[in-house]
DNA sequence: GCTCTGTGATTGAATGACCAACCAGGGATT
DNA sequence: AATCCCTGGTTGGTCATTCAATCACAGAGC
């Protein structure tokens, strides 16, 4: 996953020129703190005592809570990148990088979905969060856009599916962070068969509910 | 969408026995707020403010600001009831009622996504979202499986699909609220004819992938 | 080599605001 | 008079943000 800082230019985040391995410091703690107590239990406080500096250092860096919370939430979707390949194979590798990340990243999940709910009310959370959220189904999109190519069926229908399969991947994400039990693999194996076969099958759009 | 009372015996919340309307009242005012404001941005006194009652007596009715946010979920969860029939026609049914829901009822997905949230680092409220998510994919796989049954198929895979399928509707509730350009119906509808034509083809597992 | 001086990095305390929970009591209804 | 409903202020604490004061260090002038 990937994600563009919000404004590049006009947010300026007092970026000091030497020794900004202390920001990168300060970064993964925030990282740490956030996705271990949530959000709304975490004070600045928190961060820097678990990067080992003085409270004043992380508004030294970062002007405000959001504008860290906002550069920990760019570093998460990195961490959180599931492409590798294109076409119906690129499609399925990323089916199975994904179920990987289900299983060695819980903590950047945990994360991102708190995030996704915080950004509902924070101006510039939800910003960041809306940019990702068109960014990776763009990308499924145009994955769905090949395989339907390879099969030469109709390519209109990939923003639709593509909106669907992303849903998928967004409610498994949620399903496992919230419940451990819940079998997150064979509902991805489930939503790659039934995108593959809706992929397959569809060659007039999408309409055929009801 | 229904929820069970966390712990229906133990939980006592000092449920009065008269003029119990001013609970009702302070419910409303409390998910009026809470959507509007967000959990985080959210005091109790905000909530009594909105319904028009001391401080204190929110907390005479609800032990903790917790309970009472357990209490508006689980009023939340009835306002997202989708179920009305069954079998084939009861999931083309359902797919159709949550589109209706998706633009009627945007206050209380925008709570619900909200809850997830916190609910990953708050054990009661948790507790009620995982209680709620699991109740939700029950029912997705029961009609999964009438609608396997209905086509004589492996009856097996329901589990998978309604992990799938119950994951692309909470997966388009996020995209929707986060992003009000996403196109939720044609979401949708992808998602009903992609879980449609997998049942279909579907009779031996769901290990289509890779 | 040594001091002086400027600058960015860092500290920790102070500020002002806010909040959940508690409490002491007032008024009504039975 | 006892129980229930309700009030509004208090308490003890936390929070993000600001700020004056140090520190490390590097280059300039001597």
């Amino acid at each position: 996953m990937t994600v563009q800082p919000v404004t590049p230019s006009t947010t300026k985040e007092h970026t000091p020129k030497l020794s900004s391995d202390t920001r990168e410091k300060i970064l993964k703690a925030a990282f740490a703190v956030l996705s271990r107590q949530g959000y709304e239990n975490t004070s600045i406080k928190d961060i820097a005592e678990e990067a080992g500096v003085a409270q004043g250092l992380v508004h030294y860096y970062f002007k405000s809570k959001q504008q860290l919370v906002v550069a920990v939430l760019f570093d998460v979707c990195k961490k959180m990148d599931v492409y590798s390949a294109e076409g119906t194979a690129g499609a399925n590798a990323a089916f199975e990088n994904f179920k990987v990340l289900l299983r060695e990243r819980p903590d950047a999940h945990t994360l991102y979905i708190q995030l996704i709910g915080v950004g509902l009310h924070d101006k510039e959370i939800g910003a960041g969060i809306r940019e990702n959220i068109r960014t990776e189904r763009g990308r499924v999109e145009s994955l769905a856009r090949q395989v339907l190519a390879e099969r030469e069926a109709d390519p209109r229908s990939a923003r639709a599916i593509a909106g669907a399969v992303w849903a998928g991947v967004l409610g498994i994400m949620v399903q496992k962070m919230v419940d451990p039990e819940f079998n997150a693999d064979e509902a991805v194996d489930a939503l790659a068969a039934m995108s593959l076969s809706a992929v397959f099958a569809t060659n007039s759009g999408a309409q055929a509910s009801i």
